[in-house]
DNA sequence: TCCTTGACTATCCACAGTGGACAGTGTACC
DNA sequence: GGTACACTGTCCACTGTGGATAGTCAAGGA
């Protein structure tokens, strides 16, 4: 969050839930809850102020220096690992029990939506590249390219994986 | 944690949370905590029941017929949609204001625990074909190989997508 | 045989993250 | 002038995280 108010200067609260959809939305979740509560602790702590109360009884809120130095400390700490979280990996592992043709359907649905996604990374990279043309921006779609690919390699390596899913020819086909 | 139990059996909460860990701990996580609020949770609606209390008041929890039903209903629904959450990728977005040298540290530090993890999964899988040859299994550690690959081919990108990060000659070098 | 040590098992807590409901308030358009 | 809708903030119940704690058993040494 003191990322994105560092970018976007002065915003309420709502609507940094929105921009936080948009520019890291791709790689990381904020939920309006998530956003008004560390608002608070944000402010507590100094590393936000809020401007007056405007419609809707709104506040917009930036980054103080403090909150810039505790951002910079923040990001020289480097990363924490990361946690993927996938679903679908679920379903596989314990997919023995489900009829192949429905296991099918299922991995033709995930594979539409992820070839949705991969081309929606294309364009926003060249969008990207058009417009602004931040490096650090373009990485990130970079790397979200890379991993729809990865899923679609998966997806056309699993007939082979799982021979009992897809070689089975029954009477509902 | 009902696709464990009718893998593995009766069991109490601490081994299943280590299971877990070793069954699907490339994919999802399991604390402990949850486990056992989620077992209270399974047992009141009758999905598991928890046989005579053992030693260390331990009491080990097998599935129930009504829980099989509601595995199968749950895999057979699909799954949810996944969040990749990187926080790497946070780095990287907000990355501007920091030191090249420090980034470069940062990426080399994930680029060894990735080639490691990439390492690891190869070895994986060749344990699984040599022993249980589930073929289930082996399709969820092949996500986990392609999608260090994919990490691997970023990182690859990386100095020609941040070339202020990379092609920066600082005396600190 | 007794004691110590360490592993095992369960519980608890504070906090972060999720998803949706709800209510008050502007604004735009009819 | 009125109405419908979008905007903004608040709240709640639930799930997920990470670590602390305490009781209990087992193994092995004194």
């Amino acid at each position: 969050m003191l990322g994105l108010l560092s970018q976007i200067g002065p915003t309420n609260g709502n609507a940094l839930s929105r921009s936080a959809d948009v520019l890291i939305g791709d790689f990381w979740t904020l939920t309006r809850s998530q956003v008004y509560r560390e608002l608070q602790t944000l402010e507590d702590l100094g590393y936000v102020k809020a401007g007056p109360a405007g419609a809707r009884s709104s506040r917009d809120f930036s980054i103080t220096d403090k909150g810039a130095a505790a951002l910079k400390e923040w990001l020289t700490a480097g990363p924490a690992d990361e946690v993927i979280r996938m679903p679908i990996l679920l379903t596989i592992r314990f997919g023995a029990g489900l009829a192949p043709a429905r296991m099918r359907e299922i991995l033709t649905a995930f594979s539409r939506r992820h070839q949705a996604k991969r081309e929606f990374y294309g364009e926003l990279e060249a969008d990207m590249r058009s417009t602004r043309n931040d490096p650090y921006e373009i990485a990130t779609v970079r790397f979200g390219r890379l991993f729809e690919a990865a899923v679609a390699e998966w997806l056309l390596e699993l007939p082979e994986l799982l021979p009992t899913v897809f070689n089975e020819r029954s009477a509902e086909e």
